[in-house]
DNA sequence: GTCTATAGGCTGATAGAC
DNA sequence: GTCTATCAGCCTATAGAC
């Protein structure tokens, strides 16, 4: 019973391993190739793993792709909700919701191209149950800027613009990390880029001063 | 002689009529669906020309995204560059540089989607020859900020941060538009996003009061 | 669970008629 | 310049051995 119980923790383990390796392989060939530019064979290779195994464990190349989306969201989700129920004032939210999207990118470097690609194409490749989670999440931006002109914190601004902007400097920055690292490696580039703490630090201050209410100052 | 010549002009109107087609869905379709997702045969289809044109015009898949990106450039370049000579104060410039970039992403919506995959990807589908000129003009930002610093306009601020924030801000409002009409048409977004001048003009009072210096409000 | 071998479809490119 | 027909190569997915 005992050695039946650890066999099966050593398949379930290897077959974890392989699982984990095609996230990770996937993760990177998707956010840097796109959906139709990143091949099964290649996630599969680089993940030492075999081709059949992306149809066995997830049931397709896309099977693959709705998993990474959701595997990656789903440790941030408990901070999301919790920041969404918080009763801070507006500015400490707004600098929360920039730390969790700050520590996802971190652990997943690759995450904010893969849904910046999501929105370029529409949202072609997630399926209906999971858009309005991705919606919800984003939409907090929108409901702290607007507590935050409600509190007196923040001058009259359009919540939607504000959402956006952020959202924007923020993805956009995170994901084209790699491409600017490429142009220094390269020489093409003669500044060193910014390092992701730095830049996040300038987007803060910037949305302070930009939103302080007029009498704030 | 005078009959060989309107010969001569039909064919070359019909001729560049096709290859105006191509350029037009090309750029439609590279920029919603990436490189490798628009297939030869769908842009064929969508200028209602034959597959094989785009071989004759463009020599080939590359040769078209190619020309998309340099013939779309290159009615801006001219202002771009008066403005790198302007002798306007900063504040003036960098509104603008945002002034040529609307203009910019009005006349062709798709473009800002595709230079952000092109960031995305490294730059894999863009020749060495073309990469330096893309980099020199969003370098104009930088150059603008540093400009305001040495004129005590601005607050002393990380030139290249402010750029990727501005850019990004920009380049993420304008490339996901068509996301946002999608959402809204399908009733799965409650609010009407933000009009394209309403946002840059957020945008713009943002940087204005965010960047300015501590003795100038 | 993992592998190999292969099916079946689609892709970009081109040769050759008009 | 434009079209049709066709090629070779690559893609995803799967059947079947282990």
């Amino acid at each position: 019973m005992q050695l039946s119980e650890n066999k099966t923790d050593v398949r379930n383990k290897a077959s974890e391993a392989t699982r984990e390796a095609l996230l990770a392989s996937g993760t990177e060939l998707f956010a840097e190739l796109g959906f139709d530019g990143a091949t099964v064979d290649h996630i599969a290779r680089q993940a030492r793993a075999n081709k059949a195994m992306i149809n066995y464990h997830f049931g397709g190349k896309q099977g693959l792709y709705e998993a990474i989306l959701t595997a990656t969201f789903a440790p941030s989700r408990e901070r999301f909700d919790s920041l969404r129920e918080s009763t801070q004032p507006a500015d400490a939210r707004l600098a929360g919701f920039v730390e969790i999207f700050v520590e996802m990118a971190t652990r997943r470097p690759a995450f904010p191209a893969m849904i910046l690609r999501e929105a370029l194409s529409g949202g072609r490749h997630i399926s209906g149950r999971t858009l309005p989670y991705f919606i919800s999440i984003f939409a907090l931006v929108r409901e702290i800027v607007e507590q935050g002109m409600r509190e007196g914190i923040f001058r009259p601004v359009d919540p939607f613009c504000t959402h956006l902007g952020l959202i924007g400097s923020l993805v956009f920055f995170f994901s084209t990390a790699g491409f600017r690292d490429r142009l220094v490696a390269e020489g093409k580039l003669p500044l060193k880029p910014p390092d992701p703490q730095a830049y996040v630090r300038h987007i803060l201050e910037l949305m302070k001063r930009g939103l302080a209410a007029e009498g704030g100052l």
